[in-house]
RNA sequence: UGACACCUUAUCGC
DNA sequence: GCGATAAGGTGTCA
C-alpha cells in the first residue's frame, strides 16, 4: 500500500475570529482538497481540525500517512507525545479537548507520522492549503465551531 | 500664547532607499516650511524626523503644539505611551533609538499633542508636506542618515 | 524565558 | 499583485 501524504493549514482572522482550514490528501496521482470556514474559532483549532478532517477522509484503515503541518502545537503534541500525557490526565487544563479526542480516535486507525514544515516556505502544497484555509475563512456559509463556543461558555462559568 | 500647528510627512523610495521629510510650522498667520533629503533611510525614520525637525524649529520653550502626522508608528508611540516604555528598557530591540532619544529631548520642552490624520486625505497641509518630502528625496544634495547606517552596521555585526 | 502559528493597524513604496 | 518599515495583540505548548 502506498504512502499517503496529507498537507494542512489553518487560519483565523483576528484570532480568535473568523477562521478556516485547508487540507490536501495525496495518494499516488490522486489528490483531494478539503476546506471549510467557521464564524468564530482560533488559529490552533483550525490547524488541528485540518489534520483531523484529512485523516477522517481516508476510506480504509491502516494507512501509512505522512502529515505536513507548520503548527508546532499540532506536530509536537503528537511527535513529542504531549497529547498522550494530556489524555491520561483527562485533558485537565489543556486546550481543545474535543478536537484532541477526535484526533486520537482517527489517529490510532492509521500509521501516522507528523512532519513540521516552516510556514511561508514556498512549498506549493502548503501554500495551496493556506489559500484554501483563508478563502474558506473569508467566504460565506460559515459554520459554527461549537467546540470553541462550549469552551468559552465553560471558562465564563468558572470565573 | 497661541497654539502652534505642525504638519509633517516622510517618504522613502524603495524603503529602505532615498528619502526625505517635509514639515510645516504654522503659528498665527506665519508659516515655515522645512525639508531635506537623505541618500539611504527608511519611511519611518523620515516620518519621525519630520516631527523632530519641526519641534526643534520652535524658538521658545513651553509652546502648545498640535502635531499632525499620518504615521501610526509615530503618533501612537507617543499618544499610547509606547515610547516611554521603550525608554525605560533602553530601547532594547526597538527601532530608531537615536531619533527617539532626540525626539524625547525636544518633546519634553513643550506641550505637544499628537494627532493622526489619514494619508491621501486631500488635507492641503498634509499634501504640501508630501510634496516637500518627495521633492527633497528626489533632489540633489542628499544627506547621509548616519543613524540608519549605524543601525545597519550593528545588525550585521550581530549575525 | 523560549518556540511555532495566527493575526491587527498604519505608512512607505515596487 | 508583491514587499519593507514599524508597532500592538492572541492561541498554545514546554
Amino acid at each position: 500500500m502506498a504512502v499517503v501524504e496529507l498537507y494542512t493549514d489553518g487560519a483565523a482572522r483576528g484570532n480568535p475570529g473568523r477562521g478556516g482550514y485547508g487540507a490536501i490528501l495525496k495518494w499516488g496521482a490522486h489528490e483531494k482538497e478539503m476546506s471549510a470556514g467557521y464564524k468564530l474559532t482560533t488559529n490552533n483549532r483550525m490547524e488541528l481540525l485540518a489534520v483531523i478532517i484529512g485523516l477522517e477522509a481516508l476510506t480504509r484503515d491502516g494507512c501509512e500517512v505522512e502529515v505536513y503541518s507548520d503548527s508546532k502545537y499540532v506536530v509536537d503534541a503528537v511527535k513529542l507525545g504531549w497529547v498522550f500525557g494530556w489524555q491520561k490526565k483527562g485533558f485537565k487544563d489543556k486546550a481543545n479537548p474535543d478536537l484532541w479526542v477526535r484526533f486520537l480516535q482517527v489517529y490510532k486507525k492509521h500509521k501516522v507520522r507528523m512532519n513540521w514544515i516552516r510556514g511561508h516556505n514556498d512549498h506549493p502544497y502548503n501554500e495551496r492549503c493556506d489559500v484554501l484555509a483563508t478563502t474558506a475563512a473569508d467566504g460565506g456559509n460559515l459554520l459554527t465551531d461549537t467546540g470553541y463556543l462550549a469552551l468559552q461558555i465553560s471558562s465564563k462559568g468558572k470565573s
